[in-house]
DNA sequence: ATTACTAAAACCCGAGTAG
DNA sequence: TCTACTCGGGTTTTAGTAA
């Protein structure tokens, strides 16, 4: 891991007055400021950011011309690689997690899809298994669904194809490679998949998954049961 | 804006020790670790990692069960909201910085590709214009290409279908849209695109350009002359 | 207006140590 | 061993103020 290098506790006010540059700075990662404004953005005294903008220039995070008006700042690539490496830890760290959700009533709107012959060849096909012709619903809390529908946007989902029928059309369906396993059981697990049916009625918190087996059955399930999901970042290219 | 209750100063060091505890953990968002083993992993000393963690379950960041031999420390959805909020600011940050690359020689392997018919009619209905055959190379410093290749694997590309011929076998070309002007005179903006060609011969830092008019002629460029890319990152759906 | 120095106040850290 | 308290010392902050 090259990016072990972590900030020193005597620069995290450092790092944080970056970070506030930054946020407020233009798309060329330059921005006039005064210490006064810097100060407030902060919360801590003109004389304080003063010294975090010394410091910052010492540490050679942003460059800065001095007028009688305020300063002219620009970030340094040094500056938005220190940016740059908090993100991809974020980033390494909200990837890990795994997405807890409560099973919940219903059978969904999801299993209707899987029924339909046009979709249900290459639902086969592509995920691997022959998805049993239901879904299993589950409730994600407000947290973990902020997070998969991040992780989902950065990943390629899996393609089943709309096609057309004399009476209509039907859309594409994304899918998510996922595991699936209790939470109380996690060794028990199975390959499974988010279906991502593009905010139909039901609530955008609740996620509909499919797998070869009856999963309520399979992983003897009642209402309220905690389930874990593994995102697979490893599709096919 | 929903994102700018931003971290107070006082709260500087307990969002690091956050963030440690989150990197040290497992995919559950939890672990067990001493004040000792913290304390040297944030370099402080070990009373200092005991009041961080006192004040994480203050803050209702962390939820812990301290035992003889250690606690057990678990991350509660609003610690994780806490970083996840940190990871969209700085996702947003990245995002809005333009990538400045330097104007270098060679009209490089991707003028090849564009000459080729069977991807000539795609990149015109694709890209929405007719693009000159050969391309403009830019040089991008480290940190530009490392968010470069970052913001790419966050939007979805052009796709230029691949074709088979008598001969051989054309893949798929990746294209991603983006403004290009010199930077010293931003206004002064075209249509192009990134020409992504997986991993040929040239170095990984240059990347080239795709726009309808000889952009050398366009901009009356010479080697070495800065321009600024600016990506879309609205595709059609 | 600014920036940034000095000095006093406030805060934080870690050594010692109890439980 | 652990955690976490107290307290002295050191660091950081801010107010006052100069440039």
């Amino acid at each position: 891991m090259p990016n072990n290098t972590e900030i020193a506790p005597e620069n995290y006010s450092n790092w944080f007055a970056l970070y506030m540059l930054s946020k407020c700075s233009e798309d060329t990662l330059s921005l006039e400021i005064s210490s006064i404004e810097l100060g407030k953005l902060l919360n801590v005294s003109q004389q304080t950011a003063s010294r975090r903008l010394n410091d910052l220039e010492e540490l050679k995070w942003i460059k800065r011309e001095v007028g009688a008006k305020g300063q002219y700042i620009s970030i340094t690539d040094r500056g938005i690689n220190e940016l740059f490496k908090m993100y991809e830890n974020l980033r390494d760290i909200l990837e890990k997690i795994l997405i807890v959700g409560e099973v919940t009533e219903g059978m969904g709107e999801g299993g209707y899809y899987v029924s339909i012959k046009g979709y249900y060849k290459q639902f086969k096909e592509k995920l691997g298994f022959e998805p049993y012709k239901g879904t299993l619903n589950l409730k994600l809390n407000e947290t973990d669904n902020k997070i998969l529908r991040e992780l989902i946007n950065q990943i390629d989902p899996v393609v089943i194809e709309g096609f057309k029928t004399m009476e209509r059309e039907y859309g594409d369906v994304h899918c998510y490679d996922v595991y699936i396993s209790p939470l109380l059981n996690r060794k028990n697990k199975r390959k499974a998949a988010i279906l991502d049916i593009k905010r139909t009625h039901h609530k955008e918190n609740i996620i509909e998954i499919l797998a070869k087996p009856y999963l309520r059955d399979y992983f003897n399930l009642k209402d309220g049961d905690k389930m874990v999901l593994k995102l697979n970042r490893i599709n096919e290219c």
